[in-house]
DNA sequence: AATGAATGAGGCTTCATTCAT
DNA sequence: AATGAATGAAGCCTCATTCAT
């Protein structure tokens, strides 16, 4: 098979690379990745072979763990779908505080301008279920073309300072997690049809 | 005083630096902003003894020049406190547009982890008056310590996501503009004055 | 385990370094050591973390070399103990005169302020057998504590004065060795009892 | 005058230079120098051509400045020979403990390989008188030629190494000074002709 | 005469990647 | 398949010296 031998190593791998990055950016060096990987220098590159492929497998890596674990929680049977979206929310949002390390890390890798157009494409179509989940709750004007990529921003930019503030206070982060949620839902929502 | 210390070079070696950041980011190296200013190498650490030195005067530079261009423009005649808040939103968003390069190497120094507290600090005492105008518009939750800073992180990203997409597409940028203001507005203040 | 790490080289370049910094001072240059020990200058680095690392390996790596040549060479068998002393110093004169730059090197080295209390430290317990042969032959007065710091002090400095001028005037060292060694027997024995 | 303008700057750097020399060896840079002269980088140029000039022209001052204050304090009524050398030996050392600044900067410079032969001729004819009065109390076989600049190494080491302890631990001072006297006296008079 | 801004070569060190083992 | 030694380009910074002011 294509796949080299050990997947342990190259999830082993993947991690040592989000602690290193989240901590020194990625100018974190293939040496320190392999070495707290557990293995060689040169084995990394059996498995990425280049830093820049590494990097955009990690983002994609990391992504689908965010988004897998979102959608594996959605509460579907919730009564509104002001409910049902406010878990998506809820869910991002403690992935992410439980998991600051990564948090970092993407937010290195989304700035690095090395992610490639083709590694943006595969993490938008990774779960189509799940955006179609969150536009459906949006208001008219951010479900069609012209303005849909523009509210999948806003409501990401809302998502992401409010788990900024969630991570750097954590005993506060209920607080956030609300506020922050019931000021998405005014902006990007039909407030006539608050449920 | 043998020749003085050039301000015109210490500009020149701002805007060399703003250019390679924003292209190659914070690993924009020395001797290339040198060049692109037109100096000697050594020259740039007579005005920066520190790449970090650089970095942290290019961000205090940066968001000085936003900043006073934003207050210099503010319509404080405008008929409603709306229009004045809206004033603000249009013109930071158009700095923005024109100065593309500014803001994507803001954008870098500002994840680049080497950004001090004694700059942020800096930076943020540098337009008290700005400040007071924006929160004065904003609903009282967000106006008292527990979530004043909060409430700027909100309107900083929901700012930040309508300039990123104006920028990537110029000729759209005004129904960004408009429909990014309207969506913080209904976000972030009290949507029983709305004007 | 790949290639494994090569002595040769590591001996290359710590030769490559006692040529250099005898010419040169410890301003010698890695770049200039690596070169002239038949390596890249990265290869340097794998073998001393640091060019202080390298400085403080090379004092040991010179102490060790000429200790060991001393004590091999000892004449254990000599009637009388001045016999036995004049045997330690004719070897470490000799060791001296046949290896000038190992001379000069370690002069720089001892006086450059890059050894480390740890290196002294270790330098000091290398070879305890050959203290301690010295120091019996020596007058009571220098072996006690209070001063025997102080009279291995003055052996050490007459012997690198012999040692200087049998360097510069080799074809008249046997005079040097002969007189320094006469010199130091009355400087620190005990002279009632001279053989 | 070919002497430049100020006398004063000339011993300001100097005397910084000492300063610098004694704390971090001759890589002090000749603009740290200037600085603590209080003077501009450039104006060293104009008292010293090249920083190797400045190396020379500071060793024959400190070696002057040495010199003549042993000289001057010299007890030329002393009853003995022996009582006559002790005082010089006594004035060195106490100068050099009241000037370990000026002692480290010598020995940096010393082994520097930046002192040239001019230089150190200059410093050998400085005081004749001193050398004459040193010479005529020393056994004979150090008096003639073949070995008198040896004998006179040889004193030098045993003072210099004197004087290192004596900085080291200043309060036990006269205990290394007379012990290192006696053991000068022992090493290189005729012991047969004592006083 | 004095100043200090400007220079650019050179120093130490890091690092992604290759390749012998 | 895995290892880690080897590489050399590139990075940041220092410095003696020059020269415009």
């Amino acid at each position: 098979m294509a796949r080299p031998k050990s997947e342990d190593k190259r999830i082993a791998l993947l991690q040592a690379a989000t602690v290193a990055i989240a901590q020194a950016g990625i100018s974190a060096s293939t040496a320190s990745i392999a070495r707290s990987a557990g293995v060689a220098e040169g084995t990394l590159f059996r498995y990425f072979a280049t830093k820049d492929d590494l990097l955009n497998a990690l983002y994609i890596w990391l992504k689908h763990d965010l988004g897998s674990i979102i959608l594996q929680q959605v509460d579907f049977e919730a009564a509104s779908p002001k409910q049902q979206l406010n878990s998506v929310w809820d869910n991002y949002i403690d992935w992410e505080i439980t998991h600051p390390l990564a948090n970092a890390c993407m937010r290195h890798l989304a700035v690095s301008g090395k992610i490639t157009q083709e590694t943006e494409q595969q993490v938008a179509n990774m779960f189509p279920e799940l955006d179609r989940l969150c536009e459906s709750r949006i208001r008219p004007i951010f479900r069609e073309p012209p303005l849909r990529a523009f509210g999948d921003g806003l409501f990401l930019a809302l998502a992401e300072t409010t788990i900024d503030f969630a991570i750097r206070e954590p005993q506060r982060a209920p607080v956030f997690k609300e506020t922050g949620f019931e000021t998405m839902w005014r902006a990007l929502t039909n407030a006539d049809n608050p449920a």
